[in-house]
DNA sequence: CTGAAAGCGCTTACAG
DNA sequence: CTGAAAGCGCTTACAG
């Protein structure tokens, strides 16, 4: 049943002998290749079935400079909407056929610069980038000069031309400030976020258009950045409620960057939705959950997730002209937090 | 600066002719043997970069017989109890230098099953597997064969000997029931989970024991398993609302099947820690934001993950002899739906 | 329909 | 300290 010694590997040419064919039919009887009758066929896989034949994908892929690998590098899995993301590119992509390579930044550029390295020297055909907030020139540099199929999730690098999938996030920020505008809010916090990274940008430029769009005037004083997590919103909270006049509505970065912020608002005093409204962004499961539940843009994480799968797929099939770019439209949901 | 003819792939050997050495030589300051000289070294370097050389690590794992790939296959990375776990696995084994192939099962054996094989013939390293539910005959035999190193996480699978990380799931369903049992609860369900899984039948031993300690009378009729999800959750709650008389308290497979639980619960008017105590299993972040917040097992995904790679680290370089075990004690924190 | 031989890009003894 | 040559286990033209 089994080979007794196990000293060697058993390779292609061990079952091919023991068939009695040459190497090159076994190869084409594993790869399923129809132009090998039936009878060989059976005597080759009987023989791999004796000895207990493990397929060797290092080598194949190494003769025919193809890997079958694809590369996800994600910024942090403990984010809600980066898991989600995670959960749609990777099953896409195992539907696919590809084995997923996962890389994890930390929103560190140096981090993701290696993990990049790494992932090109095991010779991925493709890679699905959630870029961490900064990256290395080095990286931008890099990326550009890639041979191999690259998709840009979720946040955008400048001067790269790849592939992108994500969300407006522009037209999100814009949902949730006009939302708050309506119910009469004349100054309206933006609190969180990463001003560098792009999803930051085009948050301000929604927000701003918001603000355009109803008369209301900016104030540098309470847009207030910070990591991206919920410990950044108390903090950035904090910062806020020292000001001398605090506002009566808050936009925040993300439904963490909120749940962070009302934590503060909360402990000192001030009811979330009678007091002060507060709008986040993601719908994460969370927000519904949250008390008071939280009204805030809702975007598809795990959608977008199956679109960077699919964008890089047909890109590594070459079936993609020229760059592509899925935008996918976020919409308002409104809960307890703004009422 | 860079060969303008992109034709083919610079390799070593192109590298070692530019810089006039051995290609032995060259290999040798990639892997920055320290037996080359300083300048010998550079001048490679050198080249290395003039020529845009990317080092080909499958062609190394190749000869070499290693890949420095691990392999990393979980049920369910939308479980954060499974992504906090994956965290940490993941965390890790890139700090030891590996790079992680991330599989997905879905908790379908089949899906485990076609997974081990792939990594398997992409020569990964090590596995730490977190195996599903039910797994098939194939598989157990499989993964006893398996010359490569194996780590098993969260979940036991009779018949294997590999080495286990994971929590004291039997302690943990003790500690609650006794916890509920103390308060005088005299009827205690137990809702949720598949029965055939090893995470199952352990924390039935502990409600078993605390029962049996406590002098209480196991009842068939409340004890409700489900799918490991929030949806299974509130199928379980109704199937329990439909028997002849519910029990005053719930023991919870997990926190996503306590929250399924309350959900059905709370809409046909009971009120959680007033008529009806529960308790949940993992204590995930949402527990405690959870209205009300959610009494629970406390487990340490995130370690486990960090422990599974250690294992597995030392399984590979050949450090550790024998079958390694680690259980990591679980506790119990008090909340507002038991207290 | 099938096979002999070259080659993918490295590393590894071995020799000097 | 450095190099020539074999070999890891496949696939790929090419020939018959």
């Amino acid at each position: 049943m089994k080979n007794t010694n196990s000293k060697k590997r058993v390779t292609l040419k061990d079952v091919a002998e023991h068939a009695g064919v040459s190497t090159t039919t076994a190869s084409l009887v594993v790869r399923n290749n129809p132009r090998i009758p039936q009878a060989t066929r059976e005597r080759v896989l009987n023989s791999i079935e004796e000895l207990g034949y493990i397929y060797d994908r290092v080598a194949a892929n190494m003769r025919s400079q193809s890997s079958n690998l694809v590369g996800v590098i994600v910024t942090n899995i403990a984010n809600k909407f980066i898991s989600e993301f995670l959960i749609g590119a990777q099953n896409k992509l195992e539907e696919f056929g590809y084995t997923v390579l996962l890389g994890t930044t930390s929103d560190n550029a140096t981090k993701q610069q290696n993990l990049i390295s790494t992932m090109v020297e095991h010779r991925i055909d493709g890679l699905i980038l959630n870029p961490s907030s900064i990256s290395l020139e080095k990286t931008v540099k890099q990326l550009n000069n890639l041979k191999i199929p690259l998709v840009l999730a979720n946040r955008e690098l400048y001067n790269i031309s790849a592939d992108y999938a994500g969300i407006d996030y522009e037209e999100g920020a814009y949902l949730a400030v006009t939302h708050l505008a309506k119910k009469g809010h004349q100054r309206i916090a933006f609190l969180g976020g990463v001003k560098e990274s792009s999803t930051w940008t085009k948050r301000m430029d929604g927000y701003r258009k918001a603000f355009k769009d109803h008369n209301l005037e900016l104030e540098e004083s309470i847009i207030i950045a910070s990591d991206p997590t919920s410990e950044g919103g108390e903090e950035a909270a904090r910062v806020l409620l020292n000001s001398p006049k605090p506002p009566s509505a808050i936009f925040c970065f993300s439904d963490l960057i909120a749940f962070g912020v009302m934590k503060v608002l909360t402990k000192e005093g001030i009811v979330v939705g009678r007091d002060v409204d507060v709008v986040g962004f993601d719908n994460i499961p969370d927000a519904e959950n949250y008390h008071p539940p939280l009204t805030t843009v809702s975007s598809f994480p795990r959608s977008i997730g199956i679109q960077a799968a699919k964008l890089l797929h047909s890109k590594i099939i070459g079936e993609s002209e020229g760059l592509q770019r899925m935008i996918l439209k976020p919409e308002l949901v409104i809960r307890d937090t703004s009422k």
